[in-house]
Parts: structure tokens; sequence; C-alpha cells
RNA sequence: UAAGCAGGGCGGGUGAUCGCGGUCCGGAGCAUUCCGGACUGAGGAAAGUCCGGGCUUCACAGGGCAGGAUGCCGGAUAACGUCCGGUGGAGGUGACUCCCAGGCCAGUGCAACAGAAAUAUACCGCCAGCGGCGCACGCAGGUGUGCCGCGGGUAAGGGUGAAAAGGCAGUGUAAGAGACUACCGUCUUCAUGGUAACAUGGAGAGCCAUGUAAACCCCAUCCGAAGCAAGACCGAAACGAGGACCAUGGGCUUGCCCGGCCCGUUCUCAGGUGGGUCGCUGGAGGCUGUCGGUAACGGCAGUCCAAGAUAGAUGAUCAUCCAAGACAGAACCCGGCUUACAGCCCUGCUUAUUUU
RNA sequence: GCGAUAGUAGUACAGUUGGUAGUACGCCACCUUGCCAAGGUGGAGGUCGCGAGUUCGAGCCUCGUCUAUCGCU
């Protein structure tokens, strides 16, 4: 998967994108023009320290890795974690994720 | 067996499926990249950034001042505020542990409250002398005693305080006082042992004097600054400089021509942005043996190569075993210190109890 | 990666040569008023972020540690 790099990428996508919000995750959407989705992950120094950030990192990107072609091609999408996200499994991630992109409305 | 002390080690394992970073090999491809295979991929603290060094760039004739750091002695080391071995002090029955441990007779500052007095004094007290008044004895001179006053001698005793001009016992005295004596302490000096810190012993000084230097300061030793986002190299686009080209194409200067300027095409150069490559992991390296040293550590021989990401790679799911997994994630590299940490194992030693 | 500053009452802050921790607002009680506000009087409230050390004695000095904020690249 393509990831957002720049942090003007992920500033665009903060002001013009919109945002979608649940128990341990928030998602920001935006188009990007392109034919593949690109995807950014954002943790602060707030859910933890560096092991736990991590960690939910990984959670993260895994459960995307294995939903990606369940995505509307043509978004920049940006998780950022909550608090509660360094307290959860895969398995409740994997939920929170679908949930976000079905809210959305980009799931296929 | 119980309690404890010191040192050292480990820090979940195995398998299956999906996935990530690196190196090498093979194939496709030849700017890039893709596919397959093999190997490999976080720590004892990777942490805090508290010290020290390597490396890199900049600065620098030499010396001094300022500023900072360190501080018993000897050794180890590339270096250190680290380590090792001693000395002194403190704690513990003990194994053993802990200590920023130089200098307040170079100078300056501070010591609240209480207390008479805080670095110098005399409040109460003690003591004799002189004067006055009273009482007792006495014929009287006078003697004894009490109170008051005067100028003196004292620092034993009193209470305050963290601390009151060595302690304690005796001699001595009007009362006292290192005034004198013994012991202890302090200081000076000599001898012996030790590289030294220092220890032991002898002799002397009656003892001019508190604490605080994690107060200023003094003395000795050391220190140029910044950091891998250091730094080196390659270098799109755009901008800039110079040259060449022109069917003289367009615009401006103009009534027109010449001339000049800008745009155009192309070449060279400079700076070095986006980006890329190097720095980047073979090193004051690990392990084993041996030799020197009490040890820290060092010499020699053999053997091994063990992450290198660049918005940042170790994850997910399932099964299984056990003691049920703590603290925690490399970012140029080393040596330390400090702090966090579920639990487990090994070695040596101490004390107590019991048995032989 | 390299640094700097701060932490004191519920809140915002003082606290000098180290010597009994204070100010304002807020809080509570009383007075005033028919009632409320304003005003007046009195009172409570502090492990000085935490742990060691130096000192007779630390909010203050030294060391370690935690948290927060900020800066440079």
């Amino acid at each position: 998967m393509e990831s957002l790099k720049k942090n003007a990428d992920f500033k665009n996508c903060y002001q013009n994108g919109k945002s979608y919000v649940n128990r341990h995750l928030v998602m920001y959407v935006c188009g990007n023009g392109k034919d593949g989705n690109r995807f950014g992950i954002s943790v602060s120094k707030k859910v933890g320290n560096s092991v736990v950030r991590h960690r939910t990192t990984r959670l993260i990107r895994e459960a995307v890795r294995l939903h990606e072609t369940e995505f509307l091609p043509g978004h920049d999408i940006v998780f950022v974690a909550r608090v509660r996200a360094k307290e959860i499994g895969y398995f409740r991630m994997e939920n929170a994720l679908l949930h976000l992109i079905k809210k959305a409305g980009i799931r296929k």
C-alpha cells in the first residue's frame, strides 16, 4: 500500500477532507484524483510511550492491509488513533476501522 | 532449614498461514522496477541525555585573565565526574555496605529565637579589701556576724542554645583558673614502616580559641566551539552570467531606416533548492585459551562477523508447553553513570537453630 | 539530535544575603437589608512536584527523579 509521507499531505487532508469518529479512531478522507488510495497513520505522544505507539500503528496498518481491496479507490485517508486505542486488540481495531469506512460510504 | 550479604547469568519457547526492512544469488528488464530462492533483522537498560572519547566541519603563533568542571592516596584507561586496590570516618553480631573525604591560624560574610554574653562578655553567683549602719561577746582596744555601697579578683557553679574560650580526677588557692600533675584529646617535632594517603612509638607545647567552603573565596589539576539534520559528492526544473544562431518571427524605442533592449532556439559556466548517493557500521568488536597483575586491566594466540531503517522495517491470526511473559523500541559509533523492571537460575560467604 | 524555563492554598502569583510561609480573587460563618447583590468583621484551607544529602535548621544550597511549557536544527 502507498503511504502519505509529507506533512503537507496530512495538512491537506485535515483541512479539505471529511472526518468520521468512533470510540478508538478518527478518520479523515479526501479525494486525490488518482487511481489508488494513499493511507496515513498518526499516533500522538498522548497515547503512550514508544512501544505502545508502535504497536498501535502496526495494528492499524495490518487492518488496512487485509482490507485494502474493499476501499473505493481515489482517496487520501488518514487514521488518527485516540487514547483508548492502546487498550484494544486486533479484532476490535479491525471492527472499528470497518465501522468507519462503512460510515463514510467508501466501502465497496 | 531459616534469615541475609556479595558476584554473575536469563528476560518466554516451538510450529503453521498471511505480511515488512536489508544483503547475496538467479531470471525478466536495462532510467526506474518486477518475480523466485537463501541468509539475516532491537535492549539490559535500546530510556534519561548526566559525564567522557572517537569521527566531521569551523577557529587557532605563544601566554595570561574571565568562565566551567573535578577534589584523601596509588593505579587502570583513548578519556571520564567511571572502575580497581588502599587510608580515614560511619553503620551492622557478621558476611559486608555507605561517604562531593582539599583548605575557615590568606581574607570576607553568616550564626534567627533564646540567653548576661555568639567570638567576644560578666547577669546571678563565689572571694578578700575599704567605708557606712545594725546585732552578739567584751570595761576597752577589738573579734564574730548580717545588710548596703565602692573600686577590685575570678570563671568552679546556674540557666539559654545546635554550639559558651579542651574533658575528667586531683593538687592548689581568699575564691578560683592548665596555675600545676596523671590519663584521654589537640598541636609541634623526631624516629620507624609504607610509593603515598596514613599508621605506630618517643619527646615537647599547658593548649590564643566554635561551626559553616553542597557561603564568597584560596590552592592543585583539566577544559577551543558545534554537532551525522555534522560533513562530502552527484545534480531536475526555474532563476542568473557569457557565447553562438536566425527565415530577421513578435514587441518596445519611432513618422521611417540604422542601432539598442526583451521574448525565441541552442551550447558552456556558476551557485546547489526538490531529490539521490556516500557518511553507515569490521569496531578502543565479541568468544575461547594462555601469560602478567591482589584487582580494574593489559599482552599474545586461535576463532567468529552479529540490524542499518529514512515519516522510519519485527506485526496479525491460530495451535501448543510452562513458572502465564515486567520495564520497555536501534536512528553515527563506543566507555561509563543514573533511573524503570514480572519473575527465574547459578556460585561463594555470614548468622541462628537442629542432626551427625 | 541539541538546549531553556517552570512546579508554593481551589485559581493567579509573592517569598534575599537559609531562621515560625504570605497577597488578591474564590470558599465558610456572622453583621448590614423586608430579601438579594455590594459593603464590613472574623475564620478555614499548604506532605512548598517527589526522593536523598549538606547544615543546629532547607520553600531557598547540592544531587537524582517526575511532570508541564517553550526554543533551535
